[in-house]
DNA sequence: AACCCATTTTTGTCCAAGACAGAATTAGGA
DNA sequence: TCCTAATTCTGTCTTGGACAAAAATGGGTT
């Protein structure tokens, strides 16, 4: 790592601003050759090292052109510009009074009190609406603080571990009613987020499916040779907007060329929202009543056994 | 991605075969120029076209540097030969009985039952006898058993996610005792290892320490912000295998210059077992016990408040 | 205006071949 | 046997060019 630590201005190389901006090298060097930035100074060896505001503007970028901005033209705009521009997407209202007050515990850093409000909530509303409500709009509003600034990389990380605390005890805690199907649940190499796999976990389980649960970044052939052994009815893969959505489109349909036809291929996730041609055989979820309807739809086809 | 499904043979782009082999595009070209290995195919654009028979050998190599092999050495060996060099890797000896009666239902897909003889070993051991016995053999002996080629990677999955559940169930069900620190749990970037974060968080919790757990691959200066947030007395950081000895040191170095004198710095795992010279301020922890010292000496340096 | 198709622009990914620093290995000496 | 120095190995970074898929634009037609 690459961190000037005695004059306090830390200097990252492009390894380290691909894996902090998730903007791939080749990215960040035709970005480089076409706009004129970002232009990174350069060691002693001509290699390149990205200052701090330059990652924090690439991360601004990021986020702009994750919802629907054109590169070439926002890349010559200032942070402040940018932020702007951010704060037009943000959307103008105040998170509901529930999600908000959980939110300010987490803001506040009382880890105690957060974990203490996020059981209450699952108490309350039950496994299902927990998740689709509660966590879902957690998700949501800590985007929107994270863009205004008010919540700190640590505090996602400490709310993601809290999260998957919770889920995963509920989950367990599910009665098993096994008249579902068999669901393999992951998702592809690349895509990390553990928070969105672990909600459809919650609802399968919720709803009675038998879920087979590989964590996150399993690769497609291991996929294709667990569904033989774990006896898989069907294979569901969770899409972060962390990927692309031609990335998963191609991881759906390699997976769905690699597996029987009796074994359905379901799909779903931000980074699927906007899909148009979802290649055949896959299923598209665009919502978590959409997986709902799906599973129903599965009991009613196999129910002659 | 490039699948010709219709001839039943499948080939693979140079963005598929970094996703599924975890060798970059980098690596795959530079081998393919210096070893002549692998030499794929080539679409009407002159781009790579791997075969799987290619990415397959391409697996093991990996399987075997990581372990200690020498890239020049083994490329052009033939995949017969790479199979006996892994195989040569495993030890002789058998697992435990308790061990094996566990793997042994991994092997055979078994979920329900691989799952309650890890909640019987739980029961019947307690937490911390069960993480340092069950749960350490088991990570050890699955390494032998996926070398020796009896465990695919999709059961390896599936343990990590059962271990998971099964350790946060249990630490969050164990009582606080509050006369312990404050302990800030994390690994560095490029340590994704959950597993070992949870055992030693689950060993921490046993003993009575306050755990704040911030999950894997939180940057250093975040961690660093993260400290009067909490108002943590210990940063507590672990390192497996699959990281360097020496970005490990450099790390914990890094961390510590940026920590106030009052936050003890704590490092382990195997990364470090080796290691000799360690950054002044940093308490380097090889083995469970070592951890449970710490933590008593600092009960007693602490008592007078 | 709303819809559809063809053309143009934008944008991400891939390529080759060279360079170099840090890691790993070997050689040499105490 | 241990430690240090020289050498080999190996991963990552470099440039500037190329191209295809996606997105935007232009121009008709309904």
């Amino acid at each position: 790592m690459n961190t000037n630590s005695a004059q306090q201005e830390a200097l990252y190389n492009i390894a380290a601003v691909e894996r902090d901006t998730g903007l791939s090298k080749d990215i960040l060097r035709v970005w480089e050759r076409r706009y004129g930035f970002p232009k990174p100074e350069r060691d002693h060896n001509d290699e390149r090292l990205y200052t701090l505001p330059q990652m924090e503007k690439l991360r601004l970028l990021r986020l702009l052109i994750d919802s629907g901005h054109r590169p070439g033209k926002i890349v010559n705009q200032d942070a402040a510009e940018l932020s702007q521009l951010i704060s037009e997407q943000a959307s103008e209202k105040e998170a509901p009074a529930e999600i908000a007050a959980i939110l300010d515990l987490l803001v506040r850093h009382d880890i105690d009190g957060f974990r203490n409000a996020l059981l209450q909530a699952l108490m309350k509303q039950g496994l299902l609406r927990f998740v689709t409500e509660t966590v879902a709009g957690l998700n949501h509003w800590i985007g929107e603080a994270w863009m205004a600034g008010r919540i700190a990389v640590f505090d996602e990380h400490l709310y993601s571990e809290h999260v998957q605390n919770i889920l995963r005890n509920a989950i367990v805690a599910q009665p098993g009613l096994g008249n579902g199907p068999r669901v393999l649940l992951t998702s592809l190499p690349g895509e990390k987020h553990r928070i969105g796999l672990l909600m459809v976990e919650a609802v399968l389980a919720a709803e009675g499916a038998n879920c087979v649960a590989l964590g996150t970044e399993t690769p497609i052939i291991d996929i294709k040779n667990a569904v033989p052994a774990y006896q898989v009815d069907v294979v569901a893969l969770s899409f972060s907007s962390a990927m692309t959505q031609s990335a998963a489109l191609a991881g759906l349909e390699e997976l769905r060329g690699l597996l029987p036809q009796t074994t359905e291929v379901w799909g779903g996730g931000a980074a699927l929202s906007r899909a148009r041609k979802i290649p055949q055989g896959v299923l598209l979820l665009r919502s978590f009543d959409d997986m709902r309807y799906a599973l129903e739809r599965w009991r009613v086809e196999h129910a002659r056994s």
